[in-house]
RNA sequence: GGAAGCAUAGCUCAGUUGGGAGAGCAUCUGCCUUACAAGCAGAGGGUCAUAGGUUCGAGCCCUAUUGUUUCCACCA
């Protein structure tokens, strides 16, 4: 059905209309005709609480030129997304939003509080659906999984107790870093760092039996009641005789320790350092090396426990008032230095985090990384650009026992059951109610999973895992994954080896990365600057092609880039040019369908073209395929400005003029054909405009998406016409350059002559100089006689225009003695490298032959040159 | 402290196995040429951070230096 294009570009009057069109066409389930390999995306949408961010319309937009490219060329292509994971930010939401109502977590209950969950996320996770929509995201959304349910899917459940009956999974102590406020362990990365002024307190440990004090300083005094010994570095020659002696702990009155551990340095502060393993990350690993017992003096809420109780239910911040109040009375307090350090802080409430003892199940990384290092290693995957691989490998070789539990409600629940009355504790993926042992009520975790373990599995669990089904067996391993370098230790690294462990095959065999968007002053975009680019903003402002664009061009893969107002009116400006020049060609067409006359009827001018269009299909294809998605784009960019509007549909207007004759319909077919197949190959770039432009065309029916992607082999190719076009081009360029040099305007015309070897390259020429170069007429001569012409010496040929009362003489020698300086320098550096025996003999045969017909054309131009010279100096 | 990235035109950035420095924006000049002023035709503007090295040849490869960004670790 022919459609008219509406006067001006407009992405609003169809971008909606074209997404339902796609989804109803069924065009995004898979192909079941489709004669290629398999392409298989498994992604999350954006964090179904977050409204959609740049980040994630970037990571989308790449995600799904690939499919679509893939898609046309013939690839059995698959997006399933999966949905929402479970992290911190999102019960953080949910809280939030239940705050407004007045209500709170333990208000509720755990049962009721996920009901309310599970609402919010549905009203939230619709529209974070419908905004990846308006993207032009070609999901399969009728695959949508959602892996969490009833706090513990499946997969996780399955992966869970596989991991504990194998051994790789225990529960052990370890310090955390835990919100008081919030009441949760919060992960390193969540973790604010911030400089605060502080105190530095000096405080002298007795020795037991008398003989003195050591000296130790610390800035969290009130941590004192849980020192269980003092350390000291074994090097150190001013405590050798005290390893292994006693001091008295001020105010508690406890014997602790002095032990001798790397921990201590030298040169800071007095040697001395207080150990309180309960209460310090590298204390507790002193506690470990020492054998020291675990003293847990602070409450969830960070108050003093009742073990002390002259202190207890104190604040942590009165207790240290309190403490430091009792030391000085005491006299142990030696010193108070102030400081500037910095303090962790909730990256969501702001509060000082408490590092605090806990129990918590770990996954042992060292067995699961060997592989993960290995797959890597051995090219099963591949990082693109290749450099991330090091910072893969850096992290899966050092990396820890991963930390696994989360203090939150919403999310996927540790399958533990523990038995209070006679300690027992199972694993299983089916709910347990009663203690195998001893036949008590068992109680499953409180604690839910860090969202990286579901995260995790996310290749395969979305779809279908543990149960072999269709999906998995037709779509897994999947192809590619497209994410930003800040996440490849988060998250590929996870997905590497859960599916290396779990499936026994690698999870993708590409990861395509690439670099934070970033606002027009270089800041990475974030809510708390308030710099964030909402994308349906810029969506509803300059249309989703526009916003894909300026994310698609000049994005190289592993490279942050900037957001600017320019770049997406650069890409609205690059729409509306391909939208006027669409309008151009159906108002001109009286053709009902396209078709490319046969080779002997194509002008030259087609048939360069068609040359260049079948050269920038080969730069895209092959760009395409090595995800240099920006390389691609822009290649497309200049073929359909450059080359397609400013010069053949110009080219092509006085043909396409000959109303009825067999030459219009020639240029309408090359025209259309060119129009027809550049949309397609734009298609996966800019989905909705080219949707719509190919809708209007004649003869053709259905959607583009599912056309095929063109093919630089099928498109004629002319090398030896597109060679002798050049040199028209380039002659028109020259006296369109020259004219405005001398300031003669357009509509002042001239009569041109040309004097050139190559009279073949010019015959049918006129026409063009007539239209593009402001000629009054056209000629071919054999030579030209009158010397006050204007002189326009190119490669391969000698233009004349008399324009003789607008040229000052003096002024033009001048430049032409440039001209001939310059065309001499080009000479000498060719002749130099032509003449130097390393650069014959070593360089490639192709090089020096370019070199050789590059020499030649400076000599022709040379002798031009020399020629018009002499002309004007007579005349001078 | 450990690791990595980046440094090219006034600005933002491309530059795909090493083979005569590019785009967009901005600036300047001239154009309503019947698709497009969100446009057309021209022009100016760069010691490719610095110093060495490899090579017949380096923006590209190697080494060092400087500046900058990020990640990881540490911070009694």
């Amino acid at each position: 059905m022919r459609k008219e294009l509406a006067k001006t570009y407009n992405p609003a009057d169809f971008e909606e209309r074209i997404y339902s069109s796609w989804v109803e066409g069924g065009c995004f389930t898979p192909k079941a005709d489709a004669k290629g390999d398999n392409f298989t995306i498994v992604i999350p949408p954006p964090n179904i609480t977050g409204q959609l961010h740049m980040g994630h319309a970037l990571d989308n937009t790449l995600q799904d030129i690939l499919i679509r490219y893939k898609r046309m060329k013939g690839f059995d292509t698959l997006w399933v997304p999966g949905t929402d994971h479970a992290s911190i930010a999102t019960e953080a939401k949910i809280v939030e939003a239940m705050r407004k109502e007045g209500l709170t977590k333990e208000d509720l209950g755990r049962e009721k509080f996920l009901e309310r969950a599970w609402a919010w996320k549905e009203q939230y996770g619709g529209r974070i659906i419908e905004q990846l929509k308006k993207l032009g995201s070609s999901c399969d959304w009728t695959r949508e999984r959602f892996t969490l349910d009833e706090g513990c899917s499946e997969a996780v459940r399955e992966v869970f107790v596989r991991l504990y009956e194998k051994g790789l999974i225990y529960r052990g102590e370890r310090i955390i870093n835990w919100c008081p406020h919030c009441k949760t362990s919060i992960s390193n990365a969540e973790v604010d760092y911030e400089s605060q002024k502080g105190h530095f307190w000096h405080i002298r440990y007795p020795l037991v039996g008398g003989g003195g004090y050591v000296e130790v300083a610390t800035t969290r005094p009130e941590t004192l009641l849980g020192d269980t010994a003092v350390a000291v570095n074994p090097a150190d020659e001013r405590y050798k005789d005290m390893i292994g002696k006693y001091v008295v702990l001020p105010l508690v009155g406890r014997r602790i320790p002095i032990v001798a551990d790397e921990h201590a340095q030298l040169d800071k502060g007095t040697g001395c350092v207080k150990i309180t393993p309960a209460h310090d990350p590298n204390d507790f690993e002193v506690g470990k090396r020492c054998s020291l017992p675990m003293e847990v003096v602070l409450t969830e809420d960070a108050k003093i426990t009742d073990n002390y109780p002259k202190y207890a239910g104190m604040d942590r911040y009165e207790a240290r008032k309190a403490i430091v109040e009792d030391l000085r009375a005491g006299g142990y307090l030696a010193e108070i230095e102030d400081l500037d350090h910095e303090v962790g802080t909730c990256y969501r409430c702001g509060t000082t985090i408490e590092p605090m003892l806990s129990l918590q199940w770990f996954v042992k990384m060292e067995p699961l990384a060997k592989p993960a290092v290995k797959a890597v290693r051995d090219g099963d995957i591949r990082f693109v650009p290749e450099r991330f691989d090091k910072n893969y490998f850096h992290w899966m070789e050092n990396t820890q026992d991963w930390c696994i539990s989360r203090q939150l409600w919403w999310g996927h629940r540790i399958p533990a059951y523990y038995c209070d009355a006679c300690g027992e504790t199972v694993v299983s993926k089916d709910h347990v109610d009663t203690c195998p042992k001893c036949g008590a009520a068992m109680r499953q975790d409180p604690d839910t999973l860090d969202t990286w373990f579901s995260s995790a599995l996310w290749p395969f669990s979305t779809l279908g895992w543990p149960h072999e089904t269709d999906d998995l067996k037709r779509y897994f391993p999947t192809s590619t994954l497209v994410t930003g370098y800040d996440i490849i230790t988060f998250w590929v690294s996870r997905m590497i080896f859960s599916s290396l462990e779990y499936t026994g095959q690698i999870p993708f065999d590409t990861v395509l990365i690439h670099g934070l968007v970033r606002d027009a002053q270089g800041r990475k975009m974030s809510k708390s600057l308030g710099n964030g680019i909402d994308p349906l903003e810029i969506i509803s402002k300059y249309g989703a092609d526009a916003l894909r664009f300026a994310l698609g061009t000049g994005n190289s893969p592993g490279n942050d880039m900037r957001f600017s107002d320019e770049k997406i009116e650069a890409a609205r400006n690059f729409a509306n040019k391909l939208w006027n020049a669409a309008r151009f060609v159906m108002m001109n067409l009286t053709i009902d369908k396209i078709e490319l006359p046969e080779e002997s009827k194509l002008a030259t001018e087609d048939k360069w073209v068609l040359t260049r269009f079948a050269e920038t299909v080969k730069a895209v294809t092959t760009n395409l395929d090595n995800y240099e998605i920006g390389v691609a784009l822009s290649s497309i960019y200049d073929f359909i400005w450059d080359i397609y509007c400013d010069w053949y549909i110009e080219l092509s207007k006085p043909s396409v003029a000959m109303a009825g004759t067999e030459r219009s319909e020639n240029a309408q077919n090359v025209l259309a054909y060119v129009l027809r197949e550049v949309l397609k190959l734009l298609h996966p770039f800019m989905p909705f405009i080219t949707e719509e432009i190919y809708a209007g065309l004649p003869g053709e029916d259905g959607t583009i998406m599912l056309k095929d992607y063109p093919e630089a082999d099928r498109i004629p190719a002319f090398a030896e016409e597109t060679e002798s076009f050049e040199r028209v081009i380039a002659a028109i360029k020259a006296v369109r350059a020259r004219r405005a040099e001398m300031g003669v305007v357009p509509s002042r015309k001239a009569a041109v002559s040309v004097v050139t070897k190559y009279p073949e390259s010019f015959e049918g020429a006129g026409i063009f100089f007539e239209k593009l170069a402001s000629a009054a007429s056209f000629a071919v001569v054999d030579s030209y006689a009158d010397e006050g012409a204007v002189q326009i010496i190119t490669d391969s040929a000698a233009i004349y225009i008399p324009l003789a009362d607008m040229v000052d003489f003096a002024a033009e020698a001048e430049r032409l003695t440039k001209e001939l300086a310059a065309v001499e320098s080009e000479i000498k550096r060719a002749e130099g490298k032509l003449a130097n025996e390393g650069f014959t003999s070593r360089a490639p045969a192709a090089v020096v032959d370019a070199e050789r017909a590059k020499l030649e054309k400076y000599k022709e131009k040379k002798a031009g040159i020399v020629d018009a010279l002499a002309a004007v100096k007579e005349k001078l």
